[in-house]
DNA sequence: CCTACCGATCGGTAGG
DNA sequence: CCTACCGATCGGTAGG
């Protein structure tokens, strides 16, 4: 790859990256290109040298924030690990991705459905990969016995709740890591919030 | 109230409808008031007869709304039941209010952030309120022994995490009733996912 | 990457 | 509630 290109790449991830902050403060319609190109140090015009459209900032950003989710679980559902530990480390796994790349997740979860036209079946698709791969977790754990023979449906909408939802109070800054925040929760998840008897 | 007035306030609630329904579908910023002025039958000029600024119906919504799913959660803290009962009765109300109004408590999720001056600290400050009764509902039931001994923060983010996603998914038209699943996340979160001894 | 600009659409207004 | 319109801003383009 030549110089040349290499600076272009990031610049154009300069250009990703400050769509991604404006994307998740304010909203992809709230946002004009005139703001994402003053942050970036350019001017509006300019901006249509690394893009064609606005609407591709935004598909880049969502596709890009749904692989990383995607890359977390597809090797922990794939392994030999018990239910369980699967499901203790497909939330740690998404919590980390939220707290990582915060702006992105906030934008993929929130912001998506401002993509139209051909690209919105693609994201639909790569959203129900994902909830799938859940759906595949879960159902294995039902299955072997590993937790109780629930209706999967609620399970599978209880976890994806508590995940989706994290992006919204979760706080990378804070004391607790990703992870310590989903132990927490499947611990909860697990056990139930009734005293147990003799407790 | 005269003949007059009630047509008036008709009309607007007519207005406010369209506005209810274009902003959950596609968001507040993607709405223009040409759009609101044609779903209820007249021209965008028109319109300002009723209101002063396009944010006034987003503002309307989301404190109708919010009053909403306040009403019904006020008289269940209120009451002696106790705390488990609270509980399911709580979670049964929001999830009536999402079921009842489903496009305004969508907009009063979703698109709220959209309101700006002086008017975003009214929005919090009913947001916060609500929350603030969750957080008194479950410490009363920690407190008493109701509950286990948990971090009442988790908790509360978990039972607002249900909450807050189920317009995400719940269909008012299908085979359950909003108490149906209210009550199946309340034995959920009760009795938790893990086989218990002798089962 | 800038200069200079386009047509379209935006929220909102004045006068009736 | 309509007619007729305003200035501002929008996403995007041509030529350099």
């Amino acid at each position: 790859m030549s110089k040349r290109t290499l600076l272009k790449q990031g610049r154009k991830q300069e250009i990703i990256n400050a769509a991604a902050a404006l994307f998740s403060d304010r909203g992809y319609h709230a946002t004009s290109v005139r703001a994402i190109a003053e942050e970036s140090g350019i001017l509006s015009g300019s901006l249509y040298a690394h893009i064609s459209h606005k609407e591709d900032l935004l598909f880049e950003i969502v596709m890009r924030s749904a692989g990383q989710f995607l890359e977390g679980l597809e090797p922990i559902v794939a392994s030999v690990m018990p239910p369980e530990e699967k499901l203790r480390h497909a939330l740690r796994s998404h919590l980390r991705v939220a707290a990582n790349a915060k702006v992105e997740a906030r934008v993929f979860l929130h912001e998506w459905r401002a993509i139209e036209g051909p690209r919105k079946q693609e994201v639909h698709d790569v959203r129900d990969k994902y909830e799938g791969l859940w759906e595949t977790l879960l159902g294995e754990g039902v299955r072997s016995g590993a937790f109780r023979d629930l209706d999967l449906t609620f399970v599978r909408l209880l976890i994806m709740s508590v995940a989706n939802w994290a992006y919204q109070w979760y706080d990378p800054a804070g004391t607790l890591s990703p992870e310590e925040v989903a132990d927490h929760f499947i611990d909860l998840i697990f056990d139930g919030i009734y005293p147990r008897s003799g407790e």
